[in-house]
DNA sequence: GTCTATAGTCGGATAGAC
DNA sequence: GTCTATCCGACTATAGAC
């Protein structure tokens, strides 16, 4: 028995969204072509136009899937996290010093394990474009990920280092913070090649993993028994 | 007078080179036209396949001035890093962890001027795009420029730890270390965003010169008077 | 909803005058 | 060495059959 109608439309649009991010990303914009789009995602020519009203419109269509994606895999512990902040607000058990770095290895072990994994490539580029020139795709891709997670890391910041999460000293250093993990997807063939890695496998999850764990325990640390 | 005419050639190639950089790093290779690039240099369309054999020949051809340009500019202090390095494996005159520290900030803050100046915003865009998808161009930037920077901050990291300088803990460090400040140009969007800044003014630029001494103070740092 | 054919546009490189 | 004119190829989107 054939497929209703709209089942197949829903279908192509998928496949279409898919094959959007890969090859969008790894080619650029003007660097795709509608019918590299089409063929790898095994569908018309013209669904593009049809589904999407364009090239433009799949493009946009694809960052906010990716946001869409990224932020639903985040949403645990950035709600854990967050609640346990507006707890802290509302009921005054202030969180300390201690349970802001774990708070804060919690926050970074997700993002560093996201940017590690073979799947984030795709995203990752996609993201890294938009960065450079950015278009109305950044602001939603910002707004719904890098923002709420900033702000996170700056609250824990904030209490790590005693200072007013508004400081312009605690963004900075929030910033480096999430740059020191950023840089092994950003400029992940220069690490590899420094630390002698073919690639990133169990190990080298684990090796990550500890890093991280490493640059929280020693920010904005001044002493240590 | 009239200019000789090899002059007029090297001017012109000069005048394509230059907007070759500013154009290709805003559009992308595949989003740049020759078209606009000529109307860019303010020379004849003509021009980019009689000089440079072809829109692809000036784009190795702005690659590779790139990397002469920024090698060139961070000659003085990689030359006297290194020579004071060589001097101490040679005569035994140890780089102490004081000493270690000053030479990364004086290291860094060469990096992060190179990063965050705008002159240099075209070049880094240029990079960063080559990152994604490395041409042939990219692995001579590397061995050149990027290699030899972390060399030499992978070294004074492993003294500040105190360290061997092959370790991968050490390795790692000095990659967080670098992301910190590579941060502010692979994710400039979301940094400016975050901060509420509009541009990297002179103000701006203090900011980063004082955070860049933070994060080099803080580097490591596991007791403090 | 999906296909074939094609119209319309634009980009890169060549030819030849000056 | 530099300019004007032009060709050829590739790409996106539309029209219309099924």
């Amino acid at each position: 028995m054939r497929q209703p109608k709209a089942d197949r439309g829903d279908a192509t649009r998928e496949k279409l969204l898919h094959a959007a991010i890969d090859v969008f990303g790894l080619n650029g914009f003007h660097g795709t072509t509608t019918r590299m789009l089409s063929e790898a995602a095994g569908v018309n020519q013209q669904a593009i136009p049809y589904y999407f009203g364009g090239k433009e419109g799949l493009y946009i269509a694809a960052a906010e899937h990716i946001g869409a994606v990224i932020s639903a895999k985040l949403a645990s512990p950035r709600k854990a996290l967050l609640d346990r902040l507006t707890q802290a607000d509302e009921s005054g058990r202030a969180v300390g010093e201690d349970e802001a770095r774990q708070m804060l290895d919690l926050g970074l072990q997700t993002f560093a394990g996201l940017m590690i994994s073979d799947q984030s490539e795709a995203w990752a580029r996609f993201i890294v474009r938009e960065q450079m020139a950015p278009t109305e795709a950044f602001g939603r891709v910002y707004d719904a990920l890098m923002g709420p997670m900033l702000g996170i890391v700056c609250r824990l910041a904030a209490i790590i280092l005693a200072e007013d999460p508004t400081n312009e000293h605690v963004r900075l250093r929030a910033l480096s913070l999430v740059g020191g993990v950023l840089v092994f997807r950003m400029a992940r063939a220069a690490a590899l090649r420094l630390l002698d890695w073919e690639t990133i496998g169990d190990r080298e999850t684990d090796v990550m993993r500890a890093h991280v764990t490493d640059l929280v325990q020693s920010f904005g640390r001044r002493d240590r028994s």
